[in-house]
DNA sequence: CTTGTGATATTGTCAGGACATGGCGCGGAA
DNA sequence: TTCCGCGCCATGTCCTGACAATATCACAAG
């Protein structure tokens, strides 16, 4: 058995930037993902020992420390105290992220489309009220869409927004993502609690999404919040499941 | 406004415990969720600001931002530099944990139940050795199972895991989960790697689920690791839509 | 041969300090 | 009145240092 070595490639570490806005500790992460993710380190391989490490880039512990960990929640690496930390074996999953689907379209390559089906301002029942943070009867908008991707129908999406984005254009949601416009107008959604399902799909989702009537679909329920915590939109799609699916990657602490 | 009050329940923190071997920010970030699922910290309250909360809890800052830090994470706070901190408006939801569907239930007060389908050593196929990181051909332990939850039928399970777990027995698994059984043999599931999306019912799943063909299920596909970063399951799950979802917090980084 | 014991390696936890960075409000200037 | 700049405040980053807890291994004892 000939795996007592332990990886550090050093040359990847050289010219760490302690004079741009980069903290040190991304800039270890980044670059030690990208060697995992290329097979440099690879599946089951053991790091060196952190002290050992922070002397060697010229860190504190506490930096490498806080670099690892990084990729120790993204379920990259495992620790084990007394032994030391492991590359995981499997190959990588792109993780569901805090972005939304048109971007995620746009970053793999694909051209996303969307179809304005309804954009309007109604008041909130009981129901969008309570999720919305509002009161019954408040000014919402709500907004329908048919995401495409390369021309094929992939998702109906229904959004609730609080009155104060009223002044949204169809043609900025044309061309953009939801969460893109927002974050043009300065509001950057932090947190997203969702709740994923299925059922048959309903109404005209079938003709929407190009599928038979009673057909499944795969369902999503999101509420989104801002930096300061407010209630910043609500909705729920439908997902052609045979064109999406949701990858999550669960650590246990 | 008089909402310029930062809360801080003092008491709740007045007997930590600096001999046990449960750690400080543990006991601190256990207590702060505590407070705030109770809604003795309303949401939208903001925090003391970090080194006067060290101050008062006699800790030292890294300790205490490391208490506040697992609560961001976790969605159900939100910090802003020049700010401060502040609780997340909108209900608390339980997300999908690290933990099997058996014992979810038996968490949430139901009883789990378990019927044994199959449980037999096969080969592995291509699509399986890639998964379970074995070589094709080589012996795992294959195992379908019924779950229900107070007599309902919940979903059906397959699981396959390496040929070193071919002594479980069907008792063990009627009475436990996998992952409680897996436990007990001192394998703990660290991570774990999973796609959902949706289908129709197939085959005989639709009896053994008590639907109608034709009907759609939730279907997760999992590979579990163990800490030391090794394929310890791999496994394609159906369930019910009406009697289970996921629920999910994402929070950007 | 088995068991226990101690040494060693490595991560886990905690302290205390220093400086950087970004929001926000306030006061002064245009 | 409006706008700009300055200072305050709170979090963000990074450092040094120390001790605790746990897994592994070698080695001695039964």
């Amino acid at each position: 058995m000939a795996d007592d070595r332990t990886y550090w490639p050093d040359e990847l570490f050289a010219d760490l930037d302690r004079t741009g806005p980069v903290p040190l500790y991304f800039q270890v992460s980044s670059r030690l993902e990208a060697a995992i993710q290329s097979g440099a380190i690879p599946p089951g391989a053991r790091l060196e020992n952190e002290i050992s490490i922070a002397s060697r880039l010229g860190l504190s512990r506490p930096t490498v420390r806080r670099a690892i960990q990084e990729l120790v929640d993204r379920g990259l690496l495992v620790r084990r105290r007394g032994i030391g930390t492991q590359v995981v074996q499997g190959q990588v999953t792109r993780p569901v992220e805090l972005s939304s689907l048109f971007e995620d379209l746009q970053s793999t390559g694909h051209e996303p489309g969307t179809v304005i089906l309804a954009h309007e301002v109604v008041r909130a029942d009981e129901n969008l009220a309570g999720h919305l943070g509002v009161a019954v009867g408040d000014e919402i908008v709500r907004l329908r869409r048919q995401r495409t991707t390369d021309g094929v129908p992939v998702a109906v999406l229904e959004n609730f927004l609080p009155a104060e984005f009223a002044d949204i254009t169809s043609g900025q949601l044309e061309s953009a993502g939801l969460y893109q416009v927002l974050r043009a107008r300065g509001v950057a959604i932090r947190i997203a609690k969702q709740k994923i399902g299925a059922r048959r799909v309903q109404g005209d989702e079938s003709d929407l999404l190009g599928i038979d009537r009673g057909h499944p679909v795969l369902t999503v329920e999101r509420v989104a919040f801002d930096n300061s915590g407010r209630v910043v939109e609500f909705g729920h799609h439908c997902y052609r499941p045979d064109m999406y699916s949701f990858e999550t990657t669960l650590v246990a602490k």
